[in-house]
DNA sequence: CGAACCTTTGATCATACTCAAATGCTGTGG
DNA sequence: CCACAGCATTTGAGTATGATCAAAGGTTCG
């Protein structure tokens, strides 16, 4: 597992906690610093002018907070980041990090692949939100985190802690909360997974994957099984 | 206006023609070269497992194809991005590309530029086919472009030609054909916009912004007017 | 123990989809 | 230059997914 630098050699950084609802980074402000989630969850958020959120992400531990700015400079993120639980950031100056990171080989090629990453995990949100049902993006972003999270070894067996509320769930999908609810109790009563304890265990992932990839004919099928 | 560059001193190009649906770049594929787009327009897409396709971003002459390449390095992009009109393309080696924009300090403060427009772009896009109507979607749309086409001088007075077909837009937006054509007649009924000959006029901007921006209660009173 | 928030459930409603058919455009070949 | 084929757009009727509104439980935490 490719891991991101909780510390690098010879690069100042500093460590900050927060605690849930604390902004890491401000929306339309520019940022000279980046930031290495060590623990919680954070996520990036957008207040479109009718003053909607949207969140275009959930953050994990491990992954970089403003990750884009790397690309962007000092131009202003068009998102913030808040931090969704406990948390505590690792912070390093933008510039002297992504010159470390294009000197050394394996830290650059490490970056690279949280982008990679990144961008894919992304797009693939962004093309479900316009084209799947309800009920394949639940599937989806549920699996996501769960293969995201035991990638870093941060699940036990088929369960994980489930921390974000069904609210900002659902303004991540472009959904109503109560329909959120509605849609994770049909999967449960389907035995398709289990939330308990703010523990969310997937008890059938195949069929997870089968629904997040269905066509949208094939959903009334599914869901009223 | 800053641009993209066409041509940069010592380093090797290829120009390359395409025409309509021809492939640029091809998902799920790396790639060691990153365009320039000279003249056309073109599409960014991802084909879903269910088969549907997403268009995540249109690109107008002076975009950059395949601009996230730069962060990726060799990994697999994942969306493809085709020729939506004739088009012609000044392809580069995204290695040497990327070393001549760190060096050159015009470039590379140009190049973030891009990235940040970019990346705001795609963020909006997401968040509104979130949680926006398909009105507001459609006003942003349009203004979207006008406004990127504006800042290239590639606008006649409030015209600009109009090159997708609906199906794409709807594709882009999360919508269908039938449902875009429903609503671009709605507007232009109204008045705020004309299309003919492949040309869009903006009639009112103001009122365009104001769609595109009203709050989901207000859309309803909007569209009926 | 109480307040605030989150989740659940139900009833009703509307936005946007589906399906279908008619019309209009465009480019191609005869 | 016309005829045709293949798309793209328009329009309509009927429908369903997911929204809205509201109220009742559950949690969590001070």
């Amino acid at each position: 597992m490719k891991t991101a630098p909780d510390r690098i050699p010879h690069l100042r950084a500093s460590v900050s906690a927060y605690e849930p609802n604390q902004a890491m980074l401000v929306q339309d402000q520019p940022s000279e610093r980046i930031g290495s989630l060590r623990s919680g969850w954070a996520f990036a958020h957008k207040t479109l002018q009718s003053g909607r959120r949207h969140i275009l992400a959930f953050l994990l531990p491990g992954d970089l907070i403003g990750i884009d700015l790397l690309a962007m400079g000092r131009n202003p993120l068009p998102y913030g980041i808040t931090a969704l639980s406990d948390a505590s950031v690792c912070w390093f100056d933008t510039e002297a990090f992504h010159e470390l990171v294009l000197a050394e080989g394996a830290q650059r090629s490490a970056t690279q692949y949280w982008m990679s990453l990144y961008i894919s995990t992304f797009s693939l949100r962004t093309a479900m939100i316009g084209h799947a049902t309800a009920t394949a993006r639940l599937a989806e972003f549920v699996l996501e985190l769960f293969v995201r999270l035991r990638h870093r070894n941060l699940t036990r067996g088929d369960g994980y802690e489930f921390l974000p509320t069904q609210s900002q769930v659902a303004d991540c999908l472009g959904l109503t909360p109560a329909y959120v609810s509605m849609t994770l109790t049909r999967l449960r009563k389907r035995g398709i997974l289990e939330i308990r304890d703010r523990t969310l265990r997937v008890l059938d992932e195949r069929e997870l994957h089968r629904i997040a990839n269905a066509k949208d004919s094939e959903a009334a099928t599914l869901d009223t099984k």
